[in-house]
DNA sequence: AAAACGGGGGC
DNA sequence: GCCCCAGTTTT
């Protein structure tokens, strides 16, 4: 019990320490610049199955024209998808975009709910982007499970869990609270940088000496 | 639990 | 050409 939790104590300050010689992420970034929720909220949709580079220069192209739920609401679904293209599933989000818009204007008054199960009834959001809008938005504790933190938390033998939605859940359980922000930040810069899905740079990682190496093979 | 969604970039 | 990418929804 002891040793676990002085475990994932001394990984969170190795992570903090090493992240200052990555590059930052694009949620990261965004929030240097701009903590507002509903563009947080946005980025992150665009997100998904995308390249973070891609939906930085999406998420700016759409936000020069439109950065706000009213005006958003204003485009036709056409011009939202010919903005934020070229991003996976570009018209789909277009068209959950500007549903999440009308909900947001018609029962929020235009602002985004600081609640994790309102957050989740909007179509195109899951829990990995209502707890991000949670945790980077508003700064309240979630706990934000991608892949990258579904991956290294197995790999490095902290849960054992098939699913992401598994995965927040013992986070939730064992997690010390202090963590709960910022281990998805961490957590997806060692994956893009080390822990990668496949061929991870092992003897380069500086949590080695805590990991288990399970599922080094392949685990997704 | 598994498939579908959908397009660009890397190798 | 084939595989990958800060997932969500439907079957």
């Amino acid at each position: 019990m002891e040793v676990k939790a002085d475990k994932i104590h001394r990984i969170v300050e190795i992570l903090r320490r090493e992240k200052e010689n990555w590059n930052v992420p694009i949620v990261t970034l965004m929030s240097q610049t701009d903590r507002d929720p509903f563009k947080i909220l946005v980025a992150t949709v665009l997100s998904l199955r995308t390249k973070d580079e891609v939906t930085a220069k999406a998420s700016e192209r759409l936000f020069k024209v439109a950065d706000t739920p009213e005006k958003i609401l204003k485009l036709k679904e056409e011009e939202i998808a010919s903005l934020i293209y070229p991003v996976g599933f570009y018209r789909r989000k277009a068209r959950n975009l500007k549903e999440i818009c009308r909900i947001l204007v018609e029962k929020y008054g235009g602002k985004v709910p600081d609640d994790l199960e309102e957050l989740l009834k909007l179509p195109g959001v899951g829990r990995k982007t209502a707890n991000l809008v949670i945790t980077l938005g508003f700064g309240k504790p979630g706990i934000c499970v991608d892949t990258h933190v579904h991956r290294i938390m197995n790999r490095i033998g902290y849960v054992e869990t098939k699913t992401p939605e598994e995965t927040e859940f013992a986070l939730r359980e064992k997690l010390p609270k202090e963590y709960w922000i910022e281990i998805n930040d961490l957590l997806v810069s060692l994956g893009q940088h080390i822990c990668h899905p496949v061929s991870p740079k092992c003897s380069q990682c500086p949590i080695e000496p805590y990991c288990d190496k399970r599922g080094v093979k392949r685990s997704r």
